[in-house]
RNA sequence: AGGGCUAUCGCCAAGCGGUAAGGCACAGCACUUUGACUGCUGCAUUCGCUGGUUCGAAUCCAGCUAGCCCUG
């Protein structure tokens, strides 16, 4: 009997392939698009394709057929809309950086995607991401770094917990992204140019803030001051939600050097800025801690920790706190520490887990 | 009311008779399956205004205007 598995099908070159690698492998596989935010109107406007983008159902139908796998289509507006947009926009409102991609990986595609494949019979769920599945030698199972590093997506995966990597399948993450673009270029499928997805893909137009001020209307913090380490008043800013820290760019403080965001006040509704070397910092606090590799932190533990999507990573300590938050005291400072971004461990190349910054 | 000083890109600021540095800000592009960071490119035919001297002036001279300071 073949295990079934059902591929969230983007619409993009990796899912497609993974489709199709899963095929050849001998699963039976079902192609599913998940409907997760843009309307049917605004298609036209999406054009870039990407990981949820709706341009997807057609381009990920084409494929299915080329494959000769069905394909359905699955609505999760209202789980994305709550879990990832809700949470988009709260987070900016208080002062955070959210990161909506972990969001969305964690609710809609291993939560609501994996449960109704279950429902459906399904044994796994893929998808296109370029990470692998590692299960180590005490059983428990972890996230591997990809093959392509360059690629690799283990940072926006973090949070999967045992059960969910048990039912997962990612067969993208042993190739390159070459490899992968050659592959559908082989097979012919459609697909196999299209660019790479980048930025939030439910602001198409890039404008963020635009985005959050639509959704959140009234609720949305005003201008406030900027001001320096000592509090001293600098200029006016357009609201908390329009920074970030590490941020230089939009700022409009003409102080004869570039000077950073350095934190977020929202109590004060203040941005405070600083130069270069305000925004580095030697150590972080995190909680909503999920681990992948261990299953607790019982002594302090030496790390390489991502503070960003793209970030290398800097060699760190973890510890947990009584409270139930770990402690990260990096080697070297590390650049904008941001809260509301992910801190993920790793170790031996492999995930170890991960947190929400505070 | 006198005396002095200063007026160069949105901000700061070089320039001192030979045909407008730079920094910040800003814009565009690149990079990027989050926000950022970073990189590249662009950004004053014009120097408060009006005249004058000169082959040639932002640079010298005169007047005007504005701001600042000092003395009444």
């Amino acid at each position: 009997m073949k295990k079934r598995v059902v591929v969230g099908m983007s619409g993009g070159v990796d899912s497609s392939v993974a489709a199709y690698l899963l095929k050849e492998q001998g699963y039976e596989v079902i192609g599913v698009t998940m409907q997760i935010w843009q309307s049917e109107e605004s298609w036209d406007v999406q054009e870039k394709g990407g990981c949820c983008g709706l341009s997807a159902v057609e381009d990920a139908a084409r494929v299915a057929a080329e494959l000769q796998i069905p394909h359905y289509v699955m609505n999760f507006r209202d789980v994305f809309e709550r879990r990832v947009i809700d949470y988009f926009v709260e987070e900016y409102v208080r002062g955070h950086t959210p990161n909506p991609c972990i969001a969305c990986n964690r609710y809609v595609k291993w939560e609501a995607l994996l449960e109704r494949s279950l429902a459906i019979g399904a044994d796994y769920i893929a998808t296109g991401h370029y990470a692998r599945i590692l299960r180590l030698p005490g059983g428990r199972l972890t996230l591997q770094t990809a093959a392509c590093a360059a690629k690799d997506q283990t940072y926006a995966l973090y949070s999967l917990t045992q059960e969910q990597l048990a039912r997962t399948l990612m067969p993208v993450g042993e190739y390159t992204k070459a490899q992968i673009r050659e592959i559908a270029g082989r097979q012919g499928l459609a697909v196999a140019d299209k660019p790479d997805s980048q930025e939030i893909c439910f602001v198409p137009d890039g404008d963020y803030a635009g985005f959050i001020e639509r959704q959140a209307g009234e609720d949305i913090p005003g201008p406030g001051e900027f001001v320096d380490g000592t509090g001293k008043v600098l200029g006016r800013h357009k609201g908390i939600i329009h920074y970030t820290v590490g941020q230089r760019r939009g700022l409009g403080l003409p102080l004869g050097e570039r000077v950073f965001v350095t934190r977020i006040d929202r109590d004060r509704n203040q941005v405070v800025v600083g130069k270069e070397e305000e925004v580095f910092s030697r150590e972080l606090f995190c909680d909503r801690v999920n681990l992948m590799a261990v299953e607790e932190l019982t002594e302090p533990v030496r790390v390489r920790a991502k503070i960003r999507y793209n970030h290398a990573g800097a060699d760190c300590s973890i510890e947990r706190l009584p409270d139930g938050r770990v402690r990260c005291l990096f080697e070297t400072p590390v650049r904008a520490v941001t809260p509301g971004q992910a801190v993920v461990f790793y170790r031996d190349g492999y995930v170890l887990g991960g947190g929400t910054i505070l």
